[in-house]
DNA sequence: GGATCGCATGTTATGATATAACGTTCGCGG
DNA sequence: CCGCGAACGTTATATCATAACATGCGATCC
């Protein structure tokens, strides 16, 4: 896995190889990659940004896909439990995975400036913390890690 | 700075002893401990538990302290800012920190069974954090780690 | 002492995020 | 055809958070 958002990148390759490598673990895994489903991944992967739940659901309103809450709810719940999206929870806004299908403990860095999020490897905190917790007894399920800062763009902008 | 929150511990100690080092802290700064600040801290030193903020409003309402969001939000943001209070993002709430005064990369363990929330030190993965970001040129300036799970009762309670 | 200021607090109103609950649709296997 | 389960539509409401403005009160300056 490499870290995404930060960097330039061919933006619209990138969004189709997730998509497709998405379409390809729902029917691996008997998983519905409805519409609207697939819709809001679309959305997400837009921008390497955080999308509130409203934001997404202003943007399926426009488009007739859905009016209330629970349409975007629905979907992004879907995409999450999946792991193709993730939930910031610093932001409580939602985030398209950049690895999507990989195992993986996402940590992400957070611009306070450009609100940029990157997805970086978390491996190493990740296996710090859940080493820590087993000593005492505590049996990790979920992990999320998440730093606020100035992305590189920002720094050097800023001073 | 020991991990709190799953042990048993001689917990009006623990209370006492946090609240005279938040006074001195205060002091020594030219915070103002005022009697509303000082009774949200008590309200969240009585538990090793998250609390939202309505929550403590409700406590704060019933002992004619202020009934009004934004006296609690006010309190918890003061309590917040100055380190003798943390708020989990993954619940939308907070915590009396465990360790107030001393600098620290606090990291929480939250019990998805009973809700008891430890805070235990995050150094090591904090610091994991901050090198991976350091390489992509990502300033680090807040880091918040939270990870559910079952405490050792519920382990044991549990299966 | 009175003017002025900063800071905490009181209060009203509203904004932002999230879910409960129930009905409808539709494809699929019995 | 029937019954079932999964997704979706819709209404209503719960939960979390802040903007904005008014009030009180001690510190400081003159
Ligand atoms: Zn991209
Ligand atoms: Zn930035
Ligand atoms: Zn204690
Ligand atoms: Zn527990």
């Amino acid at each position: 896995m490499e870290t995404k958002g930060f960097e330039h990148h061919d933006h619209h390759h990138c969004i189709a190889t997730s998509l497709r490598t998405v379409e390809e673990a729902c029917k691996a895994q008997g998983l519905q990659f409805t519409p609207v489903r697939r819709r809001v991944l679309e959305i997400l992967l837009d921008e390497h940004r955080a999308m509130g739940a409203y934001d997404v659901l202003d943007v399926l309103r426009k488009e007739g896909l859905g009016s209330q809450p629970p349409v975007a709810y629905r979907a992004l719940d879907f995409l999450v439990a999946n792991g193709f999206a993730h939930r910031i929870e610093r932001l409580n806004a939602f985030v398209a995975c950049t690895a999507p299908g990989e195992r993986h403990a996402p940590c992400f860095l957070i611009c306070r400036a450009c609100s940029a999020v990157a997805e970086t490897p978390g491996r190493r905190a990740s296996d710090a913390l859940r080493s820590a917790a087993g000593e005492l007894g505590f049996k990790v399920e979920r992990v999320a890690i998440e730093a606020e800062g100035l992305c590189p763009a920002c720094v050097e902008a800023g001073a």
